[in-house]
DNA sequence: AACATTTTTTAGACTTGTCTAAATTTTTGT
DNA sequence: ACAAAAATTTAGACAAGTCTAAAAAATGTT
């Protein structure tokens, strides 16, 4: 069983990956995780010891296949936590990081999948970020602004750009969400808005202002 | 603040005080945390030293206001979550356990308040014990069978007896749940089954052996 | 009251994860 | 090519929490 602090060290490594860095050396884990280099040798040999990093001093680390499946575990975990928090308990969209930090590291695969179905399968996170499935298997969708998805497209949204309260007000009051379906009925020329039915067979219309501030991807 | 480890003391020292032990002392923390005498005595020391029990040596334990105010916290939040597990994820009523002891630990106030609200102000967990309020309050109520309670009178569901995956079914198809408000329309002597309301304004018959099975409190 | 048993505490050691300071290796600049 | 700078590792120390073994205190028995 791993320690929370090993898990956090899988994951900065996995994020680290991700990014354009040439490599995934002693200092950017240190940056990542605010401890010391020192510290992070100490623990890439604990690490590389169990198999779930390749090393090679001075030379910087990558994940094994074992590393990996934990990173993403947790990275899976930590998003579909942050769902919940947003979707269930009404958190805001930039409120949720710090709890899913600690809510990630809970240990029960039963409560993963249950949690995941009672989150209706959500496929991507309240940033936007898409999450991995029970294998490890991460969709990557192309992510667009609503205003400009074609008449009768349906979409799901993944995010905003604007964040403030009023916002997030507004699409509470309509019953937009993370995840919510939305089919774009109509688009009118005269003021960019459009016209949308939601999955609970709303319909409603929504300004230019609003349509461009919402990420979605195509179905 | 706390580790985990300090708030599971603490947890113990509150509990061993509840049940009707003489003493609060090493061998019987020890025995509750699956530890050694010595440890518990290490870490007592500790915590009086930040004044969270009182402590004398050879004499034994108990909580100051501020160890039992941590205590007391704990337990809301463990009973918090397993009423979340139960009524939300549909765990069984007797696996929440393990899991609620981990998340117990999440550090959050806004978490457990907008929870709390998200379960429906719940008064009793899965295992019909109090949840304390946010003032560290609990509230005691007579734990009876549904099966006792008179005519016209309104009860809301504590727990179970029997808790075999038969009886739960049962119970998960009239939506009778944890915390659910049951009235007693009638009861009839022929074969001492009760008609009774649910919230959701249902109305349905229970054998006796279903009624004789529900731990109820009166409202 | 005296001895035996049990309980509790202390002493010293170990693990995990961290740190500073010093040593070593790699990279960079000219 | 080689000195200077930067990055990395090692050595030694520390805090938290645990353990075993031994010492000290409390309790029980006759």
């Amino acid at each position: 069983m791993l320690s929370q602090t090993e898990e956090n060290y899988l994951k900065a490594i996995y994020s680290i990956g991700l990014s354009n860095a040439k490599s995934i050396n002693t200092t950017l884990i240190a940056k990542k995780l605010e401890t010391k280099p020192s510290s992070v040798t100490d623990m890439i040999q604990k690490l590389a010891e169990k198999e779930f990093i390749h090393y090679e001093k001075y030379k910087g680390v990558s994940l094994t296949q074992k590393g990996k499946k934990i990173a993403v575990e947790i990275i899976r975990k930590h998003r579909l936590w942050e769902v919940f928090l947003v979707n269930k308990l009404h958190f805001n969209w930039d409120e949720v990081h710090e709890i899913a930090e600690q809510l990630e590291h809970i240990k029960s695969d039963t409560l993963v999948s249950k949690l995941e179905e009672f989150l209706d399968f959500p496929k991507h996170d309240p940033h936007g970020d898409p999450i991995p499935d029970e294998n490890g298997n991460i969709a990557h969708h192309k992510k667009i602004m609503l205003s400009s998805v074609e008449t009768n497209t349906s979409c799901i949204v993944i995010g905003v750009k604007d964040s403030s309260s009023s916002f997030l007000k507004l699409l509470d009051t309509y019953t937009i969400n993370i995840n919510s379906e939305i089919m774009v009925l109509d688009k009118f020329d005269f003021d960019n808005s459009l016209n949308i039915k939601l999955s609970n067979q709303n319909t409603l219309a929504l300004s230019e202002k609003v349509s461009s501030n919402i990420f979605v991807y195509i179905k």
